[in-house]
DNA sequence: ATATTCCGTTCATGGTGTGTACAATATGCA
DNA sequence: TGCATATTGTACACACCATGAACGGAATAT
């Protein structure tokens, strides 16, 4: 006997392991679901939606560097941004500079509705941070900050 | 001025919201990487890993019990159970009792490979929690129940 | 001037999932 | 008992997400 529990030295049991494993499934699910929300208020896909987000600072992208944010093949952002156009969001506009590149913007429509999607997913962001009594809000996103970092650190040599 | 600060009574900057998001945003796309890349090393679809490891306790399962716990339609189940039958993995046996129902249950490989994807997930969860200094564990655990709780509050009255 | 690179698109392929319709079977009830 | 109804699994059509190969047109390097 040393005097020192395992809970005072951040040993974890099998238990907590797997608990662990539940919250995060539990997470991953809860995080699922809200897209699946939002997509559906909207009456549009979810990876258009995340494309349509893009256009948050820049006022124009261009497929490759659509692909790159999201992280998709280029040929899938033309999908995308078929369907976007189709939906009247977006609008191709020639590179004066390059004829090779389309330049891709909001129209006004897709302004409006880019602001609604962002303003219901910060509304639906607050709800959850709502949930939380005050006095822990600190430590969950200390929390969440160190889990991030241990994540990406974990998951560097996978792919 | 009353000498309270704002990181003393929880109150969340709007930049802590967004950081907030961040995380939970990168923490999604390492949930999804760590499922993209099990499912590579086993070159097993993701959905019938979810399949497989349902059995886990019970030896038996039927479409209907699948469908459930996956929350997804029994059309689907039949789609899933149809690849790992064709890999070998599961078996269809008549109910003895109902004859529209069929059992599936685990192969001897399939036992095998649902062993070693169930490993290999605990070591990556593991492989995380070991990324994590052991002081702050008791703390994580302890946050992401909180979140955990949260979401869910925040999600029920949605659909 | 020609070869190479770059960009966006099209098409084929595969995975995830829903909803409808259907055949076979089980069950409830007159 | 006999028939209406409910249940179970399946087949099929449809939609969404994503990749990779091939291609044409345009810029760039040599």
């Amino acid at each position: 006997m040393n005097g020192i529990s395992p809970s005072e030295t951040g040993m974890l049991s099998q238990k907590q392991r797997r608990q662990f494993s539940q919250m995060l499934d539990k997470l991953y699910q809860c995080c699922t679901d809200r897209q699946v929300y939002i997509s559906g208020q909207f009456g549009i896909p979810q990876a258009e939606l995340r494309c349509l987000l893009l256009f948050g600072q820049e006022r124009y992208l261009t497929a490759k560097g659509i692909a790159a944010r999201l992280n998709i093949v280029r040929s899938r952002v033309t999908m995308l941004v078929n369907g976007l156009t189709t939906r009247g969001l977006v609008s191709r506009i020639p590179d004066p500079a390059d004829s090779r590149v389309v330049l891709l913007a909001l129209t006004p429509a897709g302004q409006k509705v880019r602001q609604e999607v962002s303003g219901m997913m910060e509304s639906l962001r607050d709800k959850v941070l709502d949930a939380v009594e005050p006095e822990r809000r600190p430590a969950l996103l200390q929390s969440l900050e160190t889990l991030k970092t241990a994540m990406e650190r974990a998951g560097e040599n996978l792919e």
